[in-house]
DNA sequence: GATGAATGAGTATTCATTCAT
DNA sequence: TATGAATGAATACTCATTCAT
């Protein structure tokens, strides 16, 4: 029974691997470019393993997708928010931990916006992510400033994929942390006025 | 004489469609999905053509970067602004000059963004048109508004690529147009107290 | 543990029939005119296997020489001579024993000859057998003649080397072993003149 | 007429250019790695021309083998000997000739050891041409020693055939021409003996 | 569960050859 | 005579997938 329940977790920690050593090489050369080969080396495991675990290369990009997900962590900051303190400050700790989260799951970020571009599949889900993001920060504005639903909804929809966008193709590739600083900062200053 | 230009636009002719039919393979498929034998299909060539005009897939691709240019029509219509009108008035006819272009330019826009996540010279490529895009309408607005450069930049930026983020993710799949200008509308509007 | 070496022997076994059907195949039409189609089909197997074993097509032939080496059989032969018969006698056993050498070998030889002309990789490894070849002879005769180092390097390259040319002109291509025989004999009785 | 005449003179100039620039690339690359671009690049005519004056890749070696011929200079040599001098100075001032008729036609002699290996075609070629070389020089040598034919025959090719060999692998990669001497010096005393 | 040998369809690229101009 | 655009079959090599062990 013992031996039984250890091959177990032995077999899914391999699963698990393979998941993870799939992210990182769709994220490092793009779903297409990465052979099953690559995933089965970079997760240690020989080229027919991968073909025990899931039917095909595809069926790893969803185990991705299934395993993971972008927004718990922000739902957390949402829920431990200081309530004295102001909606600025509140808003730079949000939008901080939004960048930390961004770079924790950066290889998904991006080869999710990578394949969104020619697989519906990829992109629905990512239109689902980004819509559930909006929805999170809408659920604790709304009681917050007086704007208009729609306003609102659209607002936070800008200045979120603004971000996320300026993670993408510059802050991930950048070194010192000043400039993400100060990227912040004017941004929750611009994101107040629209708020006001 | 004649005879002998007559053949070189014709051969001039199907290198553009070369081009053109490499551009919509891409867009719709990703580089590295897109056969040779997909584009000279398309482009009603036999495969072997595509050699005759270029060393190889990659460098269709640097052709089609170095053929289209997303800029030139928004410059235009920065410069046929009636300065008699609103700023909101101008900022909404430009956005929405904005999003036809994107829409004429669909094809190149997908396949940049497919394909930066995963390659550094398209990635390059990218970020300067996002940069210059950022300095077209800031040359327009620095005069008009009272923002620090810094803060126009950024505020720029947010805004445009939240446009084009909409566009890549929503819009372009969209039938009616009422969504787009309420879109429009209320980001003009955002981005109007921003700028206050 | 046996079924492991099993499949290991299976393997090799494999990868040996690459590499001799390689050789016939390269004998046969050359290097670059052997398809890689071609060299699977000869050894039973399919196409893309090759690529499992070999790196390229060009790595099959350093496997090839590598694996094959000319002149073993005829260092036994010369350590087998016997002592006591004449130095005629010798030699015409040792020419013979070339020949025969040669004739099993002649897949090898032939590619050689072919590919060193315009491979300089290949024709280095020509060379070295032939310089070894002349040292081998070498160290069995300077004992047995008085003849200059120099003159007797040179005495025995010359002879060899028209031997081998004649082989692959003539001998290879004859069916009666008469014309060898005559061959072989002249030219040792001749040989024998030089090394007074 | 004239400008017939000076048209026909400047096509058989052309084609010319093509046979020889044929020549030297199978002489770098051998027959089937050299194509018909490379070869016209070499001519300095375009791609298509060849096919105004060969039916093929293969036509344009025929037209190299037809064009040249080993033997001429060698012929004169034996012609211009003079009958005073010994039959030492005389063989080699042959052979010195043989070396430099080898070297002017270089390209010739490499390009038809590398073929004749897998082209039965040109290896008919170049055994009538070693038959030939070999009846000049006896037709020259058997009124002056006493030797059997048949021994006299293989004497000769056997000296000839060593010495092409160590053109090819040796001499013509030789940047000194010292070496080269003392071999052909060392050949030709060795030679006089067999010739006793 | 794990291995890696084997498959075979597919892919970018090459190249001899043709032909309209 | 000369050009070079166009063809299409061929080729080295890749890779997802299968399967016997």
């Amino acid at each position: 029974m013992k031996m039984r329940t250890n091959r177990q977790l032995k077999a899914l920690e391999t699963k698990n691997r393979l998941i993870d050593a799939a992210l990182r090489t769709f994220s490092r050369k793009g779903f297409s470019q990465s052979t099953t080969k690559d995933i089965a080396k970079e997760a240690g495991v020989t080229d027919g393993l991968i073909y025990h675990y899931f039917q095909s290369k595809e069926d790893l990009l969803w185990a991705i997708l299934d395993k993971y997900t972008l927004l718990h962590s922000l739902q957390e900051v949402l829920n431990k928010m200081d309530n004295q303190a102001s909606l600025e400050h509140n808003l730079t700790v949000y939008f901080h931990s939004l960048f930390r989260s961004l770079h924790e799951q950066q290889d998904l970020i991006v080869m999710c916006f990578g394949e969104a571009q020619h697989n519906s599949d990829v992109r629905k889900r990512l239109e689902g992510v980004i819509r559930q993001g909006v929805e999170l920060l809408h659920a604790y504005l709304a009681p917050r400033v007086r704007v208009a639903t729609h306003d609102l909804l659209i607002a936070i929809r800008n200045i979120q994929t603004a971000m996320v966008l300026y993670f993408l193709m510059t802050d991930r590739f950048a070194d010192n942390e000043t400039d993400r600083n100060k990227y912040i900062e004017t941004s929750v200053r611009q994101f107040l006025k629209v708020l006001q």
